[in-house]
DNA sequence: TCGTTAATTCTAACATCGTTAGAATTCTAA
DNA sequence: TTAGAATTCTAACGATGTTAGAATTAACGA
């Protein structure tokens, strides 16, 4: 009993320095951006050698991994905030999706830290499989409001999860061409351009139910 | 005049030599992936010293950059490729974006290449704006039959631009969930939504003209 | 309180990476 | 053949992620 009383304890404090070095993480990252952030810069913010990261952590990426984790909490935060007080389901749609999109154009570094870790060779299990499942697991959340829009305003639930991943590939998309500047090629912002997706998007969806 | 001749013949040379190692570079792409083209094992596939080919480039960046350039060549013979003996303009624009879609689907290391010099930090002047505008060109002309189909089927040369940029960031974006994996989060294929978005845009673009 | 054991951190090093300086070599041209 | 330019090499620098093993600190029973 006191042995499990201590062994929880000490498991709680273990979590708490893991916390701290993903906090000393995320200061170099929004100060240096993902390249700043080295294992040994990470240490030095966090007052620890970097050797000691690894009694906490696999890897550096499993420390990347963690810092997306929290990533994608804001980013659920935000997209919830944004459809607070919206009622109008196509509204909610619309506000989730744009917030969605917002959130990285406006934090272009959380964009660049998704775009490392879901990258080629960083296979599905690069991570683990249970961090790729949590991982996961926030990414739907944070999108699910999305899909809930979607059924009030007649959609399947399957239907509900297919406009989900457009709106996530067609915002991951455009991000990826204006974060290098290269939207202009296209002659169009691509705030504007998702719009015009989301628009269409629900004019589809309230075309169908009632008709 | 002779001297012209003479240094004609040099920069081919050396044009040639640019080449040689491009092309060890590509070699070593394709059996090691991204991560393991250092700029070391370039050179050595090259038969060269890892500080010769600061001769002929700036970085190991620019190289990866005049990769990029041969595999959007190499892309944009594939789209040309799939509409050669396609007539009817609905029929162009859904076979050169799935060719488009198709390419990078069968060719996830060029996708990997794609994705690391779109990133961010690397900013559009991070290999010299003139390498950037050829690189840009190239994507350009690759999806520009595209944009023809779409004008053919009534849509201005503005809408056409907008499409092409619709299509490009819908199909990154899916192949990038695709590439980790995690298009099964959605329940649905890849391509199974580049083929429902592409059928959306025809549809759309067709009820507009003849309405 | 002491001593033992486990948990945590450090020192020191390894291999690899991209890159640079400068010497050595090879080619070109008079 | 020789002067000079073009090309490649040797050697090193600083930085990276990671590991092995010693040193330290904390926890706990006697």
């Amino acid at each position: 009993m006191s042995n499990e009383r201590k062994a929880g304890r000490r498991r709680a404090v273990s979590e708490l320095k893991r916390e701290l070095i993903v906090d000393a993480a995320r200061k170099v990252f929004e100060a240096e951006g993902l390249d700043g952030a080295s294992l040994r810069s990470i240490a030095a913010a966090a007052g620890y050698t970097p050797a000691a990261l690894y009694f906490h952590f696999d890897s550096k990426e499993a420390i990347y991994a963690e810092l997306l984790l929290t990533s994608l909490a804001s980013l659920g935060q935000t997209v919830s905030r944004a459809i607070l007080r919206t009622k109008q389901p196509a509204d909610r749609l619309r506000a989730a999706a744009m917030a969605f999109f917002r959130f990285y154009a406006e934090n272009p570094r959380d964009l660049d830290l998704g775009f490392y870790l879901f990258r080629g060779g960083m296979k599905p299990h690069g991570l683990g499989k249970k961090r790729d499942d949590v991982l996961n697991a926030a990414l739907i959340a944070a999108l699910s409001p999305i899909a809930e829009a979607a059924q009030v305003l007649g959609a399947t639930r399957e239907q509900a999860r297919l406009l989900m991943a457009d709106v996530f590939a067609h915002a991951a998309g455009l991000l990826l061409l204006a974060h290098t500047g290269r939207i202009r090629l296209f002659g169009a912002s691509a705030q504007n351009l998702m719009e015009r997706f989301v628009e269409h998007a629900i004019a589809t969806l309230t075309a169908k139910k009632p008709a």
